[in-house]
DNA sequence: TTGTAAGCGTTATCAT
DNA sequence: ATGATAACGCTTACAA
């Protein structure tokens, strides 16, 4: 039945409802819409059948201009085609769905200045709240940035970034740092002693933390990193990345560490392209253990983020009426796999 | 600035705009949100400077209420966190953005039930469209899902599904079947003679038709499907379906087809956990060309869909104001990889 | 407990 | 070209 769009109104209406059932708009209203008032049980009844027979369905816009805001969260991430955000999300619609939120989503593109601009038209749908995924929190960007997200909060709006984030912002974190440094420790006690690090530029708080944790963890155990280079969080730049790195001399036993597991699959893959064996040959790491990390092979050395659960929570922080600061970090776990052997 | 709740309106509105502008209501709406009628240039100016000040954002709700429609596209998937429909979800997205749109989404988890509920529930947000990727389109579930699709086409929605759907319904296809024979004639020249299926349970057309059609190309090209394993979707049901045909005895040289990369991805770690090879000794292929399969060694042989432009073809076969159901089917390619070396 | 009616922020019709 | 003003579908004091 895809006839050329009828005149749009089909829809039984909370109207309709009401005088099919033979009861006011305002008590339609109370049975079918969470209220806490009380009506009788006939009543109640009455306009759940009509309701039912109508096939009503609230039009969520009306709802919301009445109350002021919607049933709906706002997910932005920067590609959603990524493992890493995909998780997240799908942490993030299994709490919504718990809380009868719906939810949008919204891709960065990793653009700050795009960032801006969809907060911006985000707004327009007076979301309960927004969860923002990878936002730069420092620089240029991040001010016109901020100034969306003080327009939304001044409105009611709740703002919960995921990662790093101003102070007086909800967020759910993780320990990069402490991650990293565990990791780089691990990887030390194991024997390696050199390390490249393929990050992502200066700045983005994320890869400064893994980074510093790193290491401070590898040097404490004995290693060096013997250089840092920078590319994007993205599997084709650390590809790229790892295949620059190959073309120089890069000694036997050497451990590049990605600073997440896109960019050290992409690692990976540019190793054996390159015709080298990961593992035996150079020993790769990674960051967040993104599930396809365990179908490569050899499967990959990482820090386990509970990705699903950090979506999940962040939906619940911005749930929360108020917001305590001082939450514990999630756990996270060393996770140690073939594509870094012991070295003897 | 999450302070307690404060006076709770506090965007500017239109109201706001027109008076701070001089204007009426009906010219600043003119002026700010798309509407083909004239207004003087120096009124425009003033309401732009006017909404620029205040910081105005159209209440995308309110707008809603009143043109009887939302810019919003639903998306349901079964599960984001996977790729196949990660990569989906980023095509719709993108075209969505294109078009001004909104996209909210909505996990199935492969539960019809749940589908249905869903459908009622995003109903009510009175979306331009709806895209269902992966849904029942026969059985009993379907009928029920098809109440409530038809309730949303009859109050002015469109709905688009991927992948096989009912004739009169905006669909985005592929031709599974002739891509599965295409693949089981490939393989078939590639040496291999016997296989074995791991595939969806019957009654899944995706399934039955990429079953049917590898069957077909592999039996013309000399092959036998020795046997039909039912597993589901997902990447642990291929794993497992694996791990079981592993315990009996599977000879060296079988291939083992995969109904979508994601199971055959599951089917090659399955392989390696119970130390055999991928390749040499037990083939795989899969169907879809996630990007993982890029990155496990060895690369999965597959069908190449092009999943983001299903989604983006998607979003524009929702948009398209007649819907011309002999569309032709995206191009299919069979890509061979390491998983399945030529056999000789 | 139930109903009346005044909003909510926009759009769109109809005069001017 | 502009401006009143009646919808849009729903919520929510405030009455009854």
């Amino acid at each position: 039945m895809s006839q050329q769009s009828a005149p749009t109104r089909g829809a039984a209406t909370l109207h309709d409802v009401a005088r099919e059932a033979g009861v006011s708009l305002a008590t339609a209203s109370r049975v079918l819409n969470g209220s806490t008032r009380k009506v009788a049980e006939s009543y109640r009844e009455r306009v759940e059948a009509a309701a039912e027979k109508l096939g009503y369905t609230a039009n969520l816009s009306a709802q919301a201009t009445a109350r002021g805001t919607a049933a709906i969260v706002a997910l932005l991430v920067a590609d959603i085609a990524d493992p890493y955000f995909a998780q997240l999300a799908s942490g993030v619609a299994r709490g919504a769905d718990e809380a009868g939120l719906v939810v949008t989503i919204a891709i960065t593109e990793r653009d700050p200045q795009r960032e801006v601009r969809l907060v911006r038209a985000l707004r327009g749908q007076r979301p309960r709240g927004l969860i923002l995924a990878a936002s730069r929190t420092e620089g240029a960007d991040a001010v016109g940035l901020q100034n969306e997200l003080d327009a939304f909060t001044a409105m009611g709006g709740r703002v919960v970034m995921l990662g790093p984030s101003p102070a007086d912002t909800r967020s759910v974190a993780i320990d990069n740092r402490s991650g990293a440094a565990a990791l780089g420790a691990e990887l030390g006690g194991l024997g390696y002693r050199d390390a490249v690090v393929v990050a992502a530029s200066e700045g983005i708080r994320t890869s400064d933390d893994r980074l510093a944790g790193f290491t401070e963890g590898f040097t404490a155990a004995g290693g060096t990193v013997r250089e840092v280079r920078r590319a994007g969080f993205t599997r084709d730049a650390g590809y790229a990345a790892a295949q620059d790195l190959l073309a120089g001399d890069l000694p036997a036993g050497t451990l590049i560490f990605g600073i997440s597991d896109v960019v050290a699959i992409g690692i990976m893959s540019a190793i054996r392209d390159a015709g080298r064996h990961v593992g035996a040959d150079v020993a790769v790491a990674g960051f967040d253990d993104i599930s396809t990390g365990r179908d490569v092979r050899p499967g990959l050395t990482t820090v386990r983020v509970p990705l699903e659960d950090l979506g999940y929570r962040a939906l619940h922080a911005m749930l929360e009426p108020e917001w305590d600061a001082t939450q514990p970090s999630l756990p996270l776990e060393v996770i140690v796999r073939g594509s870094t052997p012991p070295r003897t």
